[in-house]
DNA sequence: AAAATACTTGACAAATTTGCTCAGGTATTT
DNA sequence: AAATACCTGAGCAAATTTGTCAAGTATTTT
């Protein structure tokens, strides 16, 4: 259950990639591709959305790539997944409240989903595109998340 | 992102109107189809998996139903969603070892994943049905859960 | 015994989502 | 003008989801 899609997985991967050129050098779809194994054309697509989220700047021609539309502390993997997947949403109910529970009784586990919503927001808000450059201050920071649960 | 599927929304509802008739009254189906808004059809579907888990006992005949099989505290929302929906695997490499991470670079993201995971499980494994027949105590362990977050 | 209630099983089908590919563009540098 | 690389939208096969349907079996009531 709750799986995550391909989008969202590569999404990260292709910006981890790219948050490796930080701050100058622009990294290419093509040195991404090869590196985390997934087609150019898919990885167009994703990117495409990235970068009309302000999330990425292109350059483009020769020796030009993606980069970072800022410092990779300030992006978290939630703003990534939110734009590949949409904002998490467990249920309908919970996404639109238009869609409202058909019964009194099933808001009793729309606040279950609710709660659980937030705090898969709150860990993947809490960990940026820094931490996963620096696998220590990454294993740190996930020591640290889940200690504290 | 990570939608829960209504075979998982249906079954936790279902489970809580069975939970209500604990520990005498067998609830049948059609009073869960009534009550929740979901054909008896689909929940027969579901139901069968949850009894075949040993989580429900079924009860033939006229005044029949299903019945929890022990105790609505000792049944978690997550020993529901496992069953319906298998269990919590936001990647195939999370799942499945085998299916390793194209390069070392992945794995640094399957430590997350992995760490996303266990945190989700951990909060589905703590909710019961005892908590969704109180809501005052689920609003309680709801907002324990968080605080500690 | 017959009728009514209710669970049981497996097959199947429509709708949706996923996971891509492909063709043809545009912009920039050498 | 040639090469590099981004950009866009359409399209499509496979998988998954979300159910329905038919034909049972078991139990109780009359």
């Amino acid at each position: 259950m709750l799986r995550l899609s391909t989008r969202g997985q590569y999404g990260v991967r292709a910006m981890f990639e790219i948050a490796r050129g930080w701050p100058h050098r622009p990294v290419s779809l093509k040195e991404v591709s090869r590196r985390q194994d997934v087609s150019v054309a898919y990885l167009e697509q994703l990117l495409g959305k990235l970068r009309r989220a302000g999330l990425v700047v292109s350059v483009k021609g020769p020796g030009g790539g993606y980069l970072l539309s800022r410092p990779p502390e300030r992006i978290s993997i939630g703003s990534i997944l939110k734009e590949l997947e949409g904002p998490v949403a467990l249920t309908a109910c919970v996404q639109d409240p238009r869609k409202g529970c058909v019964r009194v009784e099933g808001c009793v586990t729309s606040l279950l989903w609710r709660a659980l919503g937030q705090r898969i927001e709150q860990f993947l808000d809490t960990i940026t595109l820094a931490d996963l450059l620096n696998t220590n201050a990454l294993r740190r920071q996930v020591r640290k998340e889940a200690q504290s649960a």
